[in-house]
RNA sequence: GGCCCCGUAGUUCAGUUGGUUAGAACGCUAGCCUGUCACGCUAGAGGUCGACGGUUCGAGCCCGUUCGGGGUCGCCA
């Protein structure tokens, strides 16, 4: 037995090792058997050698290499020696391992899949994650995967954040997403809820005076999923006491920054960008705008009045966005395309020009109108534009699907493939409030402890103010992802409790949810501020993928379902006695 | 909850206007082969066409329902 006596990982040996004897232990990637010569590709996760077994080998470890079946489990000794043909094509191809001994360690059956090939249905892979673990690809993100949250460490440790662990079990605060609820069993009737995010203990660890906290934080939200949303996530969370919001974005994109250079090599240029909500909004149709190209939203409402064209001039607003010199890219039937995607997101329909010839407008338009469109969209034939209009009665929907057409535009045309930039931009100024019509009331559009921006506070007593007033919140957009997001928090009692009431919640339920924290201000709380950042989305833009599944070791499907485990699943019916729980709907 | 896409050997796919025995590649099994590395050659096994119901002389194909998966809107303070 020699297989707890390894001396290198497969894809750690090379030249250096050439003439030593070695052993190897790891997976079978492949067995070519050549009749009076086998090889065998044993993979490990730094990388795959070849050993050699020939007539040098006792028959009786011939037969064994003889016999193995992809995936089984050995452990390999030999002689490294340099390869007669080398292959260029693995790391490890200049060398190979002459087997003199060989373990059989586990024998494995025939994989459903075959490892690496990532052409295989994702349900399957997920129900098989750990072989799917197994692959070049996966191993290489959860390495970097690794080294991120490593340097995330490094970087607030080095800068005085002290890490400490809130809990899991926690209470449910019904103003947010859906909480997962945890039955109490000493309690009957009572619930524990798991975290959203440890935003409430973070502040009260500003209370307890920790001056700088961070934590890598589990958090869990029973909401719907997207390619970028789990309901079981990670969290980078901060938040740091006696700062004011140019702290906060400072220190965290020099974080970024950090992370950026220590992991994958790239400079960020510091500080980052800085744009007001409304102007992202109204440049880009969204709050987290992809700053890697250009197509900008213009607002012709102004110019198309009276037009003479009357699905333009009965809209509450036309917008558009120009694909410079793209009008040969996009031949009709791609235009069709595009209009079934406008028209999946709301609007009636896509109105395109490409100049007077080629239009599906400009023949209803005088040409002084037509002239005036195009001067104030910015578009020139002579260069190859394609302008591309959205009309409608609501001015937010035109603007989120011209946000959303201009990234499809892009996509189309190519842009974002390979695209290995980084363009990073703080969203500031938010809306504090936002009227709620399924609630019939302003709602927080961050959370209720956020702070007004100083020069706004005095909105809030005005008639109609409310929904002027900005925030001092902040997001960080990384390529059109929401990377982080936060907020200076409210630490004036006074204030605390005028923001209750605008957000009409009686004093019982101020008292129910948040009682603890209000309690704990009572007693000197420092002015404070942080963010949580989406640890899995770092990890995907920094893997280059666009699935988040693929960078969580053991993730859910679009139904919340953990396909390996079989995750949600019935329980015993003692558990659910011993609970006091009744399941009322049938299994 | 709404909308869109997908479901055929173990895997990835093909399958004509509805027509005889549903094909290919890889994988798998057996045999041969001493320099392969996507080894090669020979032979073989492997299918409730996601499920249920309907239309039809006849359904992988048409219709309905349903299940599973993906994307998206709502939702995600």
């Amino acid at each position: 037995m020699y297989y707890n006596k390894r001396t290198h990982y497969c894809g750690g040996i090379g030249p250096e090792q050439i003439g030593r004897e070695v052993i190897l232990c790891g997976w079978v990637q492949r067995q070519r058997d050549l009749g009076g010569l086998i090889f065998i590709d044993l993979r490990d996760r730094a990388g795959v050698a070849q050993c050699v077994f020939d007539h040098t080998v006792s028959k009786e470890i011939f037969d064994l290499a003889f016999g193995v079946r992809s995936e089984s489990v050995l452990c390999v000794r030999g002689e490294v020696r340099a390869r007669s043909n080398p292959n260029p094509n693995i790391p490890t191809g200049a060398v190979e391992v002459l087997a003199s001994g060989m373990e059989l360690l586990s024998r494995a059956q025939t994989p459903p899949f075959e490892i690496g090939d990532d052409r295989v249905s994702e349900p399957l892979r997920l129900e098989h994650r750990y072989l799917d673990l197994r692959g070049p690809k996966l191993q290489g993100y959860m390495r970097l995967r690794h080294d991120i949250t490593q340097s995330v460490r490094r970087f607030y440790d080095q800068n005085g954040f002290y890490e400490i662990e809130t809990p899991l079990l926690t209470k449910s605060t019904p103003e947010g997403a859906r909480d997962y609820l945890v039955p109490s069993r000493l309690y009957p009737g009572r619930f524990y809820a798991l975290p959203q995010s440890p935003q409430q203990y973070k502040q009260l660890l500003m209370v307890s005076g920790v001056d700088r906290y961070f934590q890598i934080a589990r958090c869990m939200r029973d909401e719907d999923l997207r390619a970028d949303r789990q309901p079981d996530f990670t969290q980078i969370d901060v938040e740091m006491s006696f700062v004011d919001i140019d702290d906060v974005l400072d220190m965290n994109e020099r974080m970024m920054a950090a992370v950026f250079k220590d992991v994958i090599g790239v400079d960020i240029p510091l500080p980052m960008k800085r744009m007001p909500y409304r102007e992202a909004v109204e440049r880009f149709g969204t709050d987290k705008p992809d700053l890697r190209f250009g197509f900008e939203l213009k607002d012709l409402t102004a110019v198309t009045r009276a037009c003479g064209f009357s699905v333009f001039e009965d809209a509450a607003m036309v917008g558009c966005v120009v694909i410079e010199g793209a009008a040969a890219e996009f031949t009709r039937k791609r235009l069709d395309r595009l209009t079934e995607f406008i028209k999946g997101l709301g609007p009636k329909g896509l109105a395109w020009h490409k100049g007077a010839e080629s239009s599906s407008f400009a023949k209803l338009l005088s040409p002084e109108a037509l002239a005036a469109v195009e001067d104030a969209a910015g578009f020139r034939g002579e260069r190859g534009d394609l302008l591309l209009a959205v009309a409608g009665q609501r001015p937010a929907l035109v603007r989120s699907s011209l946000g959303a057409l201009r990234c499809e535009c892009a996509k189309q045309l190519g842009l974002l493939e390979n695209n290995r930039s980084f363009e990073f931009v703080w969203i500031t100024e938010f809306p504090l409030f936002e009227y709620s019509e399924e609630e019939g009331r302003y709602v927080a559009c961050h959370h209720p402890f956020t702070n007004p921006m100083a020069e706004d506070i005095h909105l809030i007593d005005k008639p109609g103010g409310l929904g002027q007033c900005r925030a001092r919140a902040y997001d960080m957009v990384l390529n059109g992802y929401e990377l982080c997001s936060g907020s200076i928090r409210i630490h004036d009692a006074g204030l605390q409790a005028k923001m209750f009431e605008l957000l009409q919640l009686t004093p019982e339920q101020t008292e129910r949810r948040f009682g603890h924290i209000l309690k704990a201000f009572g007693y000197g709380v420092p002015p404070h501020g942080g963010v949580g950042f989406g640890l899995d989305r770092i990890v995907m833009i920094m893997a280059g993928t666009e699935n988040i599944r693929d960078v969580i070791a053991f993730p859910k499907t679009q139904n919340a379902v953990e396909l390996m485990m079989g995750a949600p699943d019935y329980v015993d019916g003692r558990q659910l006695e011993e609970l006091s729980i009744r399941v009322v709907s049938e299994q």
